[in-house]
DNA sequence: TATTGTTATACTCTATAACTATA
DNA sequence: TATAGTTATAGAGTATAACAATA
């Protein structure tokens, strides 16, 4: 155990905050084409991928609080991206789908997600590269 | 280039966000008995290393805007913490100084941010979680 | 004129509490 | 009774604009 001073930049609440305000700053100005921002993305990507889901089950995946993911679909639903559907067997879920608009934004999206992303991991190798993702989510799986 | 879906839990601004989230998580309580929070701590870490640093030199490096900087020096202040003096040389700058006592918190602070860190890193060997700090910083360094 | 600190203000993000409808 | 979605509201956190002191 060391005792080194530990200077704020080196600590990992610093690195990790300071790695996604530099993401979001290289990955805006490509979604903005697009129309979106990052976090509408976020939610095309959750919703377009695998069987559908309810809102519930989205705001579980991502971490909010299901009044906050209310909002955020009625965002995307305003844009026409995704429309909601009461869920068969259950009357008080409703799923989120993606509409065809919403279907090809999700998919430009995926295409300017891995730029932005490569941007960001210019500076490594792309074996560290895979490194970094791995670390993080083991340590993100943990939860 | 692969195109294979990249579900929303593998990209780079999910595993930043989340890992943060849960660092929040592990740390805040081990906060809690020094009677600051993580933001005022990383403060302290700050201000406390190395020659003496303004407060718009403290913001700069935090990456925060300077009026958010006074409120946050404020409540250092208000808990005896840390105090301003005017820079001998600069009468318009405030330089930011711990006090006895924030100095003890700083390295109680420290010895606890360790501890946070390793909880976080526990699924990692030694050698990765370096190799996580490492990545980390080269990407946030080509700022 | 420009910079540092400050205040007032507004905006974004998010959660808590209470309601409706379904189960 | 409990759960899903919704609404209204409030609390963080942060930034923009305008001002005083100093350079």
């Amino acid at each position: 155990m060391s005792s080194a001073p530990l200077a704020v930049t080196q600590r990992l609440g610093y690195l990790l905050k300071h790695a996604q305000l530099r993401l979001a700053e290289l990955a805006e100005p490509l979604y903005a084409p697009l129309g979106v921002t990052g976090r509408q993305l976020a939610l095309l990507t959750l919703f377009g991928d695998g069987p559908a889901r309810s809102q519930q089950d989205g705001a579980a995946r991502l971490g909010v609080d299901r009044t906050t993911m209310v909002a955020l679909v009625d965002e995307l639903e305003a844009k026409g991206l995704v429309r909601r559907e009461v869920a068969p067997g259950d009357r008080r879920k409703r799923l989120v789908l993606l509409t065809p608009e919403g279907e090809r934004v999700r998919e430009a999206g995926t295409e300017v997600t891995r730029k932005a992303e490569a941007l960001l991991l210019e500076p490594l190798s792309a074996e560290d590269a895979e490194r970094l993702r791995a670390a993080l989510h083991q340590v993100v799986r943990a939860e």
